[in-house]
DNA sequence: GTGAAAGCGCTAACAG
DNA sequence: CTGTTAGCGCTTTCAC
């Protein structure tokens, strides 16, 4: 099944050979040519499958100075908002003839501008590249020449296109579903120090503004702090409110491991769901669905993100050089068990 | 910072004109080659910054073969198993220096095949795959000349190198921990409809092991059987059971997804965990760690997965070509809250 | 230690 | 509609 070359390697000449034509002949079969007639087709054919002829996407790659390939670069594969964003890019890459390789930053800077920054060429055609750390000012300054495409809430760059969905509105819909519920005391949890992206404050933005709008006062002792993003640290925050005495009646969680925290503090605080505290999620990932309650979660539409994302990229890939596009992707409330009417 | 070269683009030759050297002397500055002097390497790195070189991957590649890139085919990125197979892969690929490109199966059957015949060359070095649906005789027929590594209890081919954990071994310990906490009717959850992959069985016959050895009676409807994967079949699966008047006192599940589904079905049948009953997962994944009450989970060493793999697959890329191994990784069971004495 | 030249396998422009 | 040929940019013998 093999050629006689040393190493088992068959290349497009040997077939040519092989069937007696040319190589661009071959070349033209391989990739499914219209102007090849069927008996040409099916003799150079034969010949791929008799050498067991496979093409070397390298040589193909340097020949064309396309990779067909994308990065996407986020911060932690194995949390699900995340995991489902791959998903959905993968599905949304494959559908137009890109595969993508996943880079994670683990929210470190130096990880950030490496993707920022790349060293080398033809690695891969386009980044799609959600930050957590590095600014707009950074991002602008090491503009690589590879398009890019940033997901997620970080200041936005004049230069440099972006996905994201409006955190200010989606929060002002989740608060009000809460307070049509009869709730008053709505709690936020929670900033985390250190957080230099913008999403916090804009969910908390927006949950102030349903507030202001519903003609409740807001009390600063809801909006709490919490020292770090783990959920044993978000869960302490809560507790540590719950034992100051401070009461709720609802929470809202930046995320829904937030949630799944709060939760846990709930639960422990003798506090039942929805019953005495509704809870909030936000992402609508597998967590709330298959928690017991089931978490109410603001959910941001992945599938458009990735799309939206991919026509962006696209557009740069085939030479749109203007100005940063900032789109919108829309947002739900998804309700479940852990939000109903007081 | 350009040359002047249409297109932008700088190649090795730029630079070696530029610093009046070899092109020879360019790579051997860029490869860090020992037996550079001091002051051809600086001249030659300022020339590099100067015009801005970026080293050509794909060229490179060509020259030499390889690719640096490795694949890693799972059925779904987000599902947390996978999500957390995936970062150890990539973090242990990263320390050896390769890239990993994610491809999902969602296990289907032609999706797996094509990742075993792979249709064209030079994409990846290598292969690691969680086969779901494809059997040993396919994977030896198909084999492809990339160098693969099989993860997850497929029927162990042969031909091809294998990493696993000793179901049988875990899942006896597992229930060997519920039988010391008192616990006498004990569940499995669950057996699903065309499922043709080891795991399941493998992780029954343990269940059924430990039951033996502990001289407990073995009652066949404490084995349940599922229709399908999702938290809800599994979660009708065990409403069923218990509608049927069949009482359990703990719950093993063939993993956390599944856990997740108990604790929704125990929830809404009343029944407290771990007081009415026990509940055992399985990968230990942030599911099992975020959920409350958190649930104890049969722990396979991740981390030892990944690196067995990779193990396995340079000294297949190193050019070993025996028979297959089989390699077969730790396991722990991490005790939470869904377990207890009774 | 450094330089010149021959590929790596494919594509695409051009000629027939 | 088919064949010839010149690159794509780098690595790597092999002389110097």
């Amino acid at each position: 099944m093999r050629s006689g070359r040393p190493g088992g390697k068959v290349r497009l000449e040997d077939v040519a050979n092989l069937a007696g034509v040319s190589m661009k002949t071959v070349s033209n079969v391989v990739h499914d040519h219209p102007h090849v007639s069927a008996k040409m087709r099916e003799r150079v054919q034969s010949a791929i499958d008799q050498l067991g002829y496979r093409p070397n996407l390298t040589a193909r790659r340097l020949a064309t100075g396309r990779t067909g390939m994308l990065a996407l670069a986020i911060p932690e594969i194995d949390q699900p908002y995340f995991a489902e964003i791959v998903r959905y890019v993968a599905a949304e890459a494959a559908g137009r003839g890109y595969r993508v390789i996943v880079e994670q930053t683990l929210s470190e800077v130096e990880a950030e501008r490496a993707i920022i920054s790349d060293r080398e060429e033809g690695l891969v055609d386009g980044v799609i590249f959600h930050p957590m750390r590095i600014d707009t000012m950074e991002i602008a300054r090491l503009r690589p020449d590879t398009p890019l495409v940033l997901l997620g809430e970080v200041a936005r760059p004049l230069t440099t296109d972006h996905v994201m969905i409006d955190n200010v509105a989606a929060a002002r819909v989740g608060v009000e579903l809460l307070i049509a519920q009869g709730r008053s005391r709505i709690g936020f949890l929670a900033l985390v120090h250190g957080d230099i992206t913008e999403s916090t404050h804009l969910r908390l933005l927006g949950y102030q503004e349903a507030l202001v709008a519903a003609g409740m006062q807001i009390d600063p002792q809801l909006v709490l702090e919490s020292t770090g993003w783990t959920v044993e640290e978000v869960m302490q925050t809560l507790l540590d409110a719950l034992a100051a005495g401070i009461r709720f009646d609802a929470i809202v969680c930046r995320d829904d491991l937030f949630a799944m925290a709060a939760m846990k503090a709930l639960d422990r605080a003798g506090l039942s769901v929805p019953g005495d505290v509704a809870v909030l999620g936000w992402d609508d990932t597998r967590f709330a669905r298959y928690s017991t309650p089931a978490i109410s979660s603001v959910s941001p539409d992945k599938a458009a993100i990735a799309r939206t994302a991919l026509d962006l990229l696209e557009e740069r890939m085939n030479g749109y050089d203007g100005v940063g596009r900032h789109r919108i992707a829309p947002h739900a409330v998804v309700e479940r068990e852990t939000t109903a009417p007081k």
